[in-house]
DNA sequence: GTGAGTGCAAAGCCTTTGCAACCAC
DNA sequence: GTGGTTGCAAAGGCTTTGCACTCAC
């Protein structure tokens, strides 16, 4: 069961006062972008032009350390998907998902699965170690571009 | 069975020769710097102050357009642990590995494991998705840091 | 000999920072 | 009222690029 965006935007009002960040005008709006498209993924630049069509005084610096800010608060999780330019999404509870990129068409697929919960606890034995997070991202070809590739597959 | 060196450098330098590269003194120089740790990862600056010790004429900007080259050549893969910088490493043929990454110290662990193989398999056909490669990484803490840590454990 | 490859320095891109003004508490 | 926040512009890293020179083929 995902959170509604009204619980979303309590929940995370609620975390930056339980901090002492000031709710300003900036983080209500930047906040509110991020929440009203919770599965996309943005870079500070995207971001910034949303958030100027709501509120057009925000200053790209302003997106920057609201990022930071809200990365430190968990309220967001970095990506790496290119190391040209950072990457974000939304934290949302029990979202914790992998990620299919197709190298074509650049779309990104989110999956879950258990197995991967489970070969992770494995990994803790055997390793020793201790695992909070992780990344998993599988590169290939989606459907669409699979059968449009298939045309010149006998090319490799 | 892991590669030699010897064998390593001649086909990377028949790959250049293939793709109509020069087998240029700066170029063999990278390759040699880079086989001789073939399991470490690095990034343009710390490649850089390595050739240089073998020859100090390199300038930066070719190790970077080199760097571009061999991973078209696919000689060397880019990793993507750190967003502030690229870094990179030797491609080593059956290589395929992932990484446990410690949050404390920074310690990279690699590992192999035969699970994700599989469970690779079955994820292209739940998605129809044609898989070519992946980045799997797990965070966390690794058993020297994790005893540390205890220490403290109460603190959450 | 000739064009790909190089070194240097300048420019580029994304991100961070210094500072005075501002506003949430 | 006051310190955390902000906007602006300037500075900062890392990487790329323009250009004349060089060297592998």
């Amino acid at each position: 069961m995902e959170e509604s965006r009204e619980e979303l935007r309590e929940k995370f009002h609620r975390r930056l006062a339980a901090h002492d960040c000031k709710l300003t005008r900036q983080r209500k709006d930047i906040l509110e972008v991020i929440i009203s498209e919770p599965h996309s993924h943005f870079n500070a630049e995207e971001l910034y032009e949303k958030v100027q069509q709501m509120n057009p005084e925000v200053g790209l610096a302003t997106i920057y350390r609201t990022l930071d800010l809200f990365c430190d608060l968990e309220i967001i999780h970095r990506l790496d998907f290119d190391t040209s330019y950072k990457s974000y999404e939304l934290n949302v509870e029990d979202q914790h998902h992998h990620h299919l990129i197709c190298l074509q068409c650049g779309t990104i697929t989110e999956f879950k699965d258990s197995v991967l919960e489970k070969f992770e606890q494995d990994l803790e034995k055997t390793h020793n170690f201790d695992i909070v997070d992780h990344h998993i991202k599988f590169y290939g070809y989606c459907e669409e571009c699979s059968s449009n590739k298939g045309e010149s597959k006998n090319g490799k």
